[in-house]
RNA sequence: GCCGAUGUAGCUCAGCUGGCUAGAGCAGCUGAUUUGUAAUCAGCAGGUCGUGGGUUCGAGUCCCUCCAUCGGCUCCA
């Protein structure tokens, strides 16, 4: 007999050899028929596997995590067969789960797979997945494994193989399906009731661009048909927010052809939306010690040269501009940080005047490759938020939390919770990547790390992600269709003061080596504006909105008396509109409630004769009657509990 | 940059297997109406069908080039 524990600590006694699912139907038949994967002191096993030894046991449905990835996984399994029954001569590569479903990459060879033909993959897909096939997964021999693949002439797999070790290589059977597989199955493929194959995108081969491309099928399935429908539903609704098209329907932005790919017009909407934002950070900034500088949006070549960044970059930029004279070379400006370098060695400074915090909305513009540019989040031309924090050895860290909190106070005032926190760190074992030296590297990762421990924050770490001067910790979100977007970064960085012979006296009456950190709190405006209204649906808060108030007259017979109270109100910076077309007011108040006005104004005869006005509030509704003065006083209100707010 | 898809009026879209003067709704303009809390009525105007080439008696529709957009991959100072 063995001894088998349950979560909550109770436990049971089975036979040897008793398979999981065995152990699920002795707790409630009911589980049995949802479990989806098994976790066996630790590990995941297979529901038809069976058990030995005395043991903790988990049973994992589709309401966990661990349950959704076995179902994709096996999804993914059933995908790979319905496409080797369709084209026999596809080689498979591999095909894991995702956050939201599954993918499998394959190389169809000379056949050209595309978009319409994964309604036929579908069908063969629901059509295989009915017959109820049961995962069974085996031991294979190195050897064997190698045959196979071989006999399969699949290069793919085999090369996978050559990586593994003999005696830890599984296949996993279903139907007369087989496929190299680590395991975490669900028990038949009859728990999957709905399927879409959702779009084809070209993947290369173990994520090298070196390598050959493949042609990735994604896909998502469910237990249920009505998951399914609700799933795609939900996708549309999201698509809603798209910032793209928030951004057309509110008239923010616009791109043009003729201006150029990527490189964004601010509409006069957009620009109130955009300086509101830039005023509300400079406040915060000011109060933060920083200083505002503006430098020029091109450079001398030889800035970025001694920056290093030409080396990097400069046959992936825009090219070098030219002058009448000769040997005369400028570069667009692709970030701020050189320029403050220069303005910081522009004189001595005492370790007493430390730290330096220049700040700059700067505009930028980077050659991002044309397949890369994504509506405001990935453009060519764009205002970061900068600053750069010169500072003692001794302050750094005080400095980087400090940034911290600054972020952390923006995304808080702008409602942002849903952010993840990323530490990019470089990659040793790739150190052509990266300029200076070990040491330095070394104290930047650790302030880093120290600086996020000591704020508590919950953060991941990623290898290799670093930038090429320094490790950084960036502030990430996710847009509506769950991509994830860098908004806040900060930035250690030991190599550009090297690099631009910056000092300051120390009070040994040495020449010391300030320490630089690059951050932005936004990121860039376009982003930061793109993740805020795909957040708020357009939905702004009352001091962030362009159009503030609008006034709708019910008949042009109160045009005059319209103007009156608009004057009124732009006087006291309330930024109000008037429609003043021959419409009827309820076609004026659905058109502003769309167009996400936060307070109409209602003017007719009666108002007109009592000189006041009709509130009516976004989504709420008919607020009443009420003099100027009170409505005015009732807009200054809300605005000043937000900058309470702020200020808390 | 790579793989795949898409591109018709200011916006959202229709236009079957190539066949007379390319359609609709909204927006716009004109007129009627002078309106009370989410769409008043009528008329008018608006398109070299992304660009350039080709096939054809004939191309929005088929083929090629380029441009842009969308979904991924790669990249992201």
């Amino acid at each position: 007999m063995i001894k088998i524990k349950f979560p909550d600590n109770s436990s049971r006694e089975y036979k040897k050899g008793i398979t999981a699912i065995e152990i699920a139907k002795d707790i409630s038949p009911g589980l049995a028929k949802n479990v989806l994967s098994v976790n066996f002191d630790g590990e995941i096993i297979e529901a038809s596997t069976k058990i030995h030894t005395n043991g903790k046991i988990k049973f994992y449905t589709w309401q966990n995590k661990e349950g959704k990835m076995a179902f994709w996984h096996s999804s993914a399994h059933v995908l790979a067969q319905s496409i080797l029954s369709i084209y026999p001569e596809a080689k498979l590569t591999i095909g894991p789960p995702i956050d939201n479903g599954f993918y499998y990459d394959v190389d169809f060879g000379n056949i050209s797979f595309s978009e319409s033909d994964l309604l036929t993959l579908e069908k063969k897909f629901i059509e295989f997945a009915r017959q109820k096939f049961e995962f069974k997964i085996r031991n294979v021999k190195k050897e064997d494994a190698l045959e196979f693949y071989k006999k399969e002439n699949n290069s793919y797999k085999l090369e996978l193989i050559q990586d593994l070790n003999d005696g830890e290589i599984t296949f996993c059977d279903h139907s007369d399906f087989t496929d190299l597989c680590k395991g975490g199955h669900i028990p038949n493929t009859g728990f999957i009731k709905a399927v879409k194959l959702l779009n084809i995108a070209g993947a290369y081969w173990r994520g090298n661009e070196k390598n050959k491309q493949l042609t990735r099928v994604y896909g998502i399935s469910f237990p249920k048909q009505k998951e399914l429908s609700e799933y795609l539903q939900r996708i549309e609704e999201a698509k809603k927010r798209d910032h793209r098209k928030l951004g057309k329907e509110l008239e923010l932005f616009m791109f043009s052809e003729k201006v150029g790919q990527g490189l964004p017009l601010w509409l006069p909407k957009g620009t109130v939306l955009r300086e509101n934002l830039e005023t509300f950070l400079k406040k915060a900034q000011n109060k933060a010690g920083y200083k505002q500088v503006i430098s020029p949006h091109i450079g001398n070549k030889e800035l970025y040269e001694i920056s290093g960044h030409y080396e990097k970059y400069g046959h992936d930029s825009f090219q070098p501009i030219q002058t009448p004279s000769e040997n005369e070379t400028f570069l667009l400006k692709p970030m701020n940080c050189p320029h403050h370098c220069e303005i910081y060695s522009s004189r001595p400074y005492s370790y007493k005047e430390l730290p330096v915090r220049f700040s700059e909305f700067g505009t930028v513009y980077r050659y991002e490759q044309s397949g890369e540019l994504h509506g405001l989040t990935r453009v060519r031309g764009f205002t970061q938020d900068d600053a750069h924090i010169f500072c003692t050895p001794e302050q750094l860290l005080d400095e980087f939390i400090g940034v911290i909190d600054l972020v952390l106070y923006v995304f808080e005032s702008l409602g942002f919770n849903n952010f993840e926190v990323q530490v990019s760190l470089r990659d040793k074992s790739n150190p052509d990547k990266y300029i200076g030296n070990e040491l330095q590297w070394d104290l930047a990762e650790k302030a880093i790390l120290d600086s996020a421990n000591q704020k508590k924050l919950n953060y991941t770490i990623e290898y290799g992600e670093a930038a090429f001067y320094g490790p950084k910790l960036d502030f990430m979100v996710k847009d509506v269709l769950e991509r994830k977007w860098q908004l806040g970064t900060i930035q250690v960085d030991y190599n550009l003061p090297e690099r631009f012979n910056l000092s300051f006296k120390g009070k040994d009456n040495k020449l010391h080596r300030p320490i630089m950190i690059h951050r932005a709190p936004f990121g860039s405006m376009e982003r930061f504006v793109a993740i805020l209204l795909e957040q708020t649906a357009g939905d702004f808060p009352l001091w962030l909105t362009p159009n503030q108030v609008s006034i709708l007259i019910v008949s042009e017979k109160y045009e005059k008396y319209g103007y009156k109270v608009l004057n009124f109100l732009e006087k006291n910076d309330i930024r109000t509109s008037i429609d003043n077309r021959n419409e009827t007011i309820g076609k004026k108040i659905r058109e502003a409630e769309l167009k996400k006005v936060p307070y109409m104004i209602i003017l007719g005869e009666k108002e007109r004769n009592e000189s006041n006005l009709s509130v009516r509030k976004r989504k709420k509704g008919d607020l009443g009657k009420m003099s100027l003065n009170d409505f005015v006083s009732l807009i200054n209100e809300e605005l000043s509990k937000s900058i309470a707010k702020f200020e808390k």
